[in-house]
Formats: C-alpha cells, sequence, structure tokens
DNA sequence: TAGATTGTTAATCGATTAACAATC
DNA sequence: TAGATTGTTAATCGATTAACAATC
C-alpha cells in the first residue's frame, strides 16, 4: 500500500463487483485466485485489479495469487458489508415499492425500517413486514429511531423540499432516484433509470464504443 | 464543432441532463440562458457544458447564450427523444414491476410491449395493461413483434442464459439489473442499485470527496 | 461601442494500462 | 531453481477546466 491517498470514486464502485466475485469464487471452491483471473470474469484488466487492491493493502502473494478466503474478508471489511444500515424509503410508488421488496439489499445488511409516503391513500398499505406511514410522522420516527440512510423515491418536484425536511436530522447518505441534482451537503447517490435508458439508446444510435 | 470523433460517454450522459434542464427553462418562460445558468443549476462547471455542446454543434450565440427553444429541439434530435422505443421486460419481480409501471419511461417514449417470467405462477398476472406472459413464448412474441430493447430483471443466475436466449434475435440493447457482467455482444447498460447503496456507504465511511 | 458569452485551445487533472523488478 | 504473479512505477489515455480570442 502506497499512502493514504485519497481514493478514486471508480475504484470504490468495483470494490463491491470484486468482493462478488471473490464470493462465486469461494462457493467454487477455489483456494487461490489470480489477478489475472478476477479480471477475466469481470471483463477488466490484470493491472487494473492489483492496482485497485493496492489503494488497500498488500493481499497477494507473487507468483501464488490471493487466498480467496483472505482476500474475501479483507474485502468485507473494506467495504463494511458486516456494518447493518437502517434505511428508510421516502415515496410508496413504484420503485419505492420495489426498493422495500429487493431482496438483494436485506442480504448486504440494508434494513429497511420504514416507508413514508405523502400521499394518504396510500398511508396503511401493507409492504412485506412494513406498512407505509404519512410523511408527517416524519420527525415522530426520527426520534425514535436511528436511520442511517434515506431512499428518496418521491417524484421530481417533491424530491427538493423532502431533502430540506431530512436535513434536520442526522442522516448519513440518500439514495436518489429523482432525476434532480439535489442541493444538499448530505452525501448523495443518485440512481436514474431513464438516464440509463438514454444513454443506451444514444450508443445504439451513434454506434459510440 | 470539431470533427466526427468519438464523443465521451460522461458526455452522453450529460446530454440527458441538458434536456431535462432546458425543458424546465422553457417551462419557466426563459428564451435565453447561459452555459453559466445551466452549469448552475446541474452543479457543473460553465465550461463543461459548451465543450459538451460543441461536440454536436454550434448551438449558441456569443455575447447572448442559448436560445432555450432551440437549444431544446437540438437536444432532441441529438438524443433522439422523438424515437419510439419498443421494450419487453423480462422477468416480473419487484424490480420488474416497477420498471412496467414507471411512468417515466412512458413519458420519455420506452414503449413496454411485453412482460415474460419463467415462473407459471406469475404468468397472466395483469401488469397495467399487459398481462405476464410465460418465457418459453418469447420465441413466437419476437416473430410477431419489433423488439428494440430487453429490460433484464431476472435473478442473478438465471441472467447469462437469458442472454444467450437473446442473442438469436435483433434487439439492439439491454438494460440490465442483474449484478453480473454480461458476456454477450449486445450492447449492454448496467444498473446495479445495490452498488449504489454500498458505493455511498462506502463514501460515507472513508468521507471521500 | 462596451459588455457579455460563446467555441476552442491548451493546461491540468485523474484514471487506466503496460511493463518490470521483487519475490513467492 | 525456473516459472508465475505480485505490487508499483511510469507511460498513456481520457476527461475536465481555465483561459482567451472571436464575436454577438
Amino acid at each position: 500500500m502506497k499512502d493514504k491517498r485519497k481514493i478514486p470514486k471508480p475504484v470504490i464502485k468495483r470494490m463491491g463487483l470484486y468482493y462478488r466475485c471473490l464470493n462465486k469464487l469461494y462457493e467454487e471452491g477455489i483456494e487461490y485466485v489470480a489477478s489475472k483471473d478476477i479480471a477475466a470474469r469481470l471483463g477488466i484488466k490484470s493491472s487494473q485489479v492489483r492496482k485497485d487492491l493496492s489503494y488497500f493493502g498488500e493481499f497477494g502473494k507473487r507468483g501464488v495469487g490471493y487466498n480467496v478466503d483472505q482476500l474475501m474478508k479483507k474485502l468485507e471489511d473494506i467495504i463494511g458489508v458486516n456494518k447493518i444500515w437502517n434505511v428508510i424509503v421516502i415515496g410508496a410508488g413504484n420503485i419505492g415499492t420495489a426498493i422495500v421488496n429487493y431482496p438483494g439489499l436485506k442480504k448486504e445488511k440494508f434494513n429497511i425500517i420504514g416507508v413514508f409516503d405523502a400521499d394518504r391513500s396510500k398511508v396503511g398499505k401493507k409492504l412485506g413486514k412494513l406498512s407505509v406511514t404519512h410523511f408527517s410522522e416524519l420527525e415522530k420516527f426520527f426520534n425514535k429511531n436511528i436511520v442511517d440512510l434515506v431512499v428518496l423515491a418521491v417524484p421530481e418536484n417533491a424530491a427538493q423540499m423532502v431533502v430540506e425536511e431530512l436535513e434536520k436530522y442526522n442522516i448519513k447518505g440518500i439514495i436518489n432516484f429523482a432525476p434532480i441534482k439535489l442541493r444538499t451537503k448530505i452525501p448523495v447517490e443518485d440512481v436514474d433509470i431513464t438516464l440509463s435508458f438514454k444513454s443506451l439508446v444514444f450508443r445504439i444510435e451513434r454506434e459510440i464504443k
């Protein structure tokens, strides 16, 4: 490991990929793996795998490769999979519902503890084990629960308002599905589904790359 | 415009943002806008706005800015919003259902014409105007319909198999929600929701940027 | 005209990749 | 040892940004 320099964003994204890959290797009963093999499975270059890992330490053995079990555990520490994150979902529309029901999140230790909506007709609706609470109850909820992350799945025109409300509380981050740039100091991760469609279509039309 | 060089991927992603921004400006009744203002709304640099647009042409007037109406129409041509894309969704689980019901897509001319699932208990289930068809009917469907894009919303372990099936047909692209790297020559756009959660959490923990 | 803002160049910044000494 | 593969450096590639001449 060099020194404590800032880790590039793309590296961060890839750490999750490495972790999943190592899990598979582990399940396949593979004990040692070379950066070349990891790279091949992910469709990237082996030097990138090694460089990415080197931001966090020296995990391999020259001439041998990486011990799958060990590296997997190191990655667990690095990406913090073992910490449980409490999540609430704001907006019980299509996307909000999908998030609440999505099994992949629970598996990764994202624990959804509340769903809110401003639409009274949705209040009380059951989503899995949770039922939809009215948005006006948010403050009460924050007083009684620790919330780490908020999933913002409200219509575009409501998103900024909700964020301003959220700034009153002590949340750690927002996953934003609304197609706008939120103005806030809270860390935000944007997920823009329509933009993915558009980007694909654009590539198809222009035949780029 | 310089020449017909390859357009960087990030630029492509931003074209959709510009289009949405221009739409808002138009609705606000604004006639002319400077790159500085667009940039401020999106939280980027004005030189980036100008450079991005310059890949496609010269749309502004020096000393004045961009005519909102005109630029909006240019962007429509560039990103091809007016073309209608026929889409099928494979996988009628949480994500598939959300996609089918998501109003944003229809608005953007992505027309969902079919939903498929391998689970017979889901077949016949109504999702909006569509009802779920069994996966085995796929070939029949392709013989009778033009399908441009496929949304892949199946479990991870089924994804690669489905892709191999899809290669028999003449689709233009895949939006992949399964958390794996698909091996295929069809253009793929990955949407990885869990990875977004992980990336946010990672940033929070490391306080990067 | 004077002021404003574009389009574009050149400088900077950041990320990927090739190459290789170190070493298992 | 000989072969393999790491960790890291340096070169390359690509994207962002500052700066400014052109010009409305």
